[in-house]
RNA sequence: GGGCAGAUUCCCGAGUGGCCAAAGGGGACAGACUGUAAAUCUGCUGCAAAUUGCUUCGGUGGUUCGAAUCCACCUCUGCCCA
């Protein structure tokens, strides 16, 4: 089976231009392909792991990868998929955003001679001249048609602005730019990236009669059509400072049961055969192969170690038992309230809850136990020197805790 | 540049002088049931020293005993015309 087949056979591949010259070309390592990744925040997050791992699924066998980071694109914002204008983001932030893209992204992808290289397009979109790219790329595109794509159809109610709109043509350029400078004859990208990713090939088959080729990744959706990896705090990210190790794995061992083989599947890099025995599971059994999905991507971003430690210490919270490694917080004296501090203030010292009158309805609701002892009075007040040393377990709801100590 | 419509809480959206911390829906959170799933039911969803008080309806000023609601100016967005 070629790599062609397995990503299809894992539902990876959402959209082609041409399915046979592709396999042609992926399967006997003959493709130059780049991927875009556009430096909207200061981690990466599930979205650009499956980017990733395609990547690697792809060198391994034999492709040459090129990361392009968006550095000159990020001055721009892609209106794909958005409703409302994007906030423009000062060079700084971008800057630092590439920065943070490139260091995690070197633990995923080799990069070196003959291995993976990475550009940033900053370093030919910036200095552009408006007038020169006009006159050499302009003609190439139709307004008209421009106008249907439907990324740009979603944003006609909304409006959109000249700024927006000229995305598609940067990430046009960037694909010609590469192919004239690197080679590069393959886009990968997200299946929203569809349109965009078609005007580069257009645009190197008009400049240079060279075909190119474009292939989306299938978007991970849950069974509801919602994007995957998004909580209501945002994205899971995949800075361990941002979304823990733990949050990181929970957020997987609880996915829907019509999910977790889509997601075995599209994310993990378990052989195909293995993969369609869990198949067969139903029920209370899907259990098993959600711990499993949460295991292996955890040790894919944060190593086995941590992985490992994330599991534990979900046994240990869900099926009792055992002192389990859990974010502690120390109360200081500034929490106080006349030497003492209330059930309240814990809650909110700890993070548990927003505010107090958060941490009050969550404790009338029944939602607040303190060493799994439920707290049922919002007036309950603790002693500090009953905190000290390893100090005690509080919990709100099932799935959040924390260990708070003095 | 001209005309019209609009901006309400996490989101959508009602409210057009007091009965408004603001209907309804969605989402989130908590409880029950479960398998850390889904579905369902219930509660809850500005802040606090909590049967009360304080702050909020794009911004700033004003009218009024009283303003999300009326007036003026400003900012932003959409539509139409240029």
């Amino acid at each position: 089976m070629g790599i062609y087949e397995e990503l299809v056979a894992r539902g990876l591949i959402a959209q082609v231009t041409d399915e046979k010259e592709i396999r042609e070309l992926i399967n006997n390592g003959g493709a130059r392909f780049y991927i875009g990744f556009d430096p909207t925040a200061d981690s990466l997050h599930v979205g650009h792991f499956m980017a990733l791992c395609l990547m690697k699924r792809l060198q391994m066998a034999g492709n040459k990868p090129v990361v392009l980071i968006g550095g000159g694109t990020g001055y721009i914002g892609d209106p794909t998929g958005r409703s409302d204008l994007r906030q423009m983001m000062t060079p700084e932030t971008i800057q630092h955003n590439c920065d943070c893209f490139k260091e995690q992204m070197e633990k995923f992808i080799e990069f070196g001679e003959d291995k993976a290289i990475m550009v940033n397009n900053a370093d030919w979109l910036l200095d552009l001249n408006y007038i020169e790219i006009l006159r050499e790329i302009g003609p190439h595109f139709s307004v008209n048609n421009m106008l249907r794509a439907e990324c740009y159809k979603q944003r006609m109610e909304k409006g959109l602005s000249f700024l927006e709109f000229n995305y598609m043509i940067m990430q046009s350029y960037d694909f010609y730019y590469l192919h004239k400078n690197y080679g590069c004859n393959m886009q990968f990208g997200g299946d929203d990236q569809w349109s965009n990713m078609l005007g580069g090939t257009e645009l190197i088959r008009k400049k240079t009669g060279d075909d190119a080729y474009a292939m989306t990744i299938t978007l991970l959706l849950n069974s509801e059509g919602k994007k995957m990896g998004k909580t209501a705090n945002g994205a899971v990210w995949l800075d361990p400072k941002k979304t823990s190790p733990f949050e990181f794995y929970q957020y997987w061992r609880n996915v829907g049961d019509k999910d977790v083989l889509k997601c075995i599947r599209m994310l993990t890099f378990l052989p195909l055969e293995e993969i369609d025995k869990m198949d067969q599971w139903e029920g209370a059994d899907l259990n098993k192969a959600k711990e499993i999905l949460a295991y292996e991507l955890t040790k894919m971003v944060h190593g086995e170690e941590e992985a490992k430690r994330a599991e534990d210490s979900a046994k240990a919270l869900f099926s009792g038992g055992g002192t389990l490694d859990m974010p502690t917080v120390t109360i200081t004296e500034a929490d106080l309230r006349d030497g003492k501090i209330d059930i309240l203030g814990i809650l909110v010292a700890s993070g548990l809850t927003g505010s107090r009158s958060d941490a009050r309805r969550a404790v009338e609701q029944g939602g607040v136990t303190v060493d799994d002892v439920k707290v049922t009075d919002v007036k309950t007040l603790y002693d500090p020197k009953d905190l000290a040393g390893d100090g005690i377990v509080v919990r709100r709801g099932k799935k959040s805790y924390k260990r708070v100590n003095f």
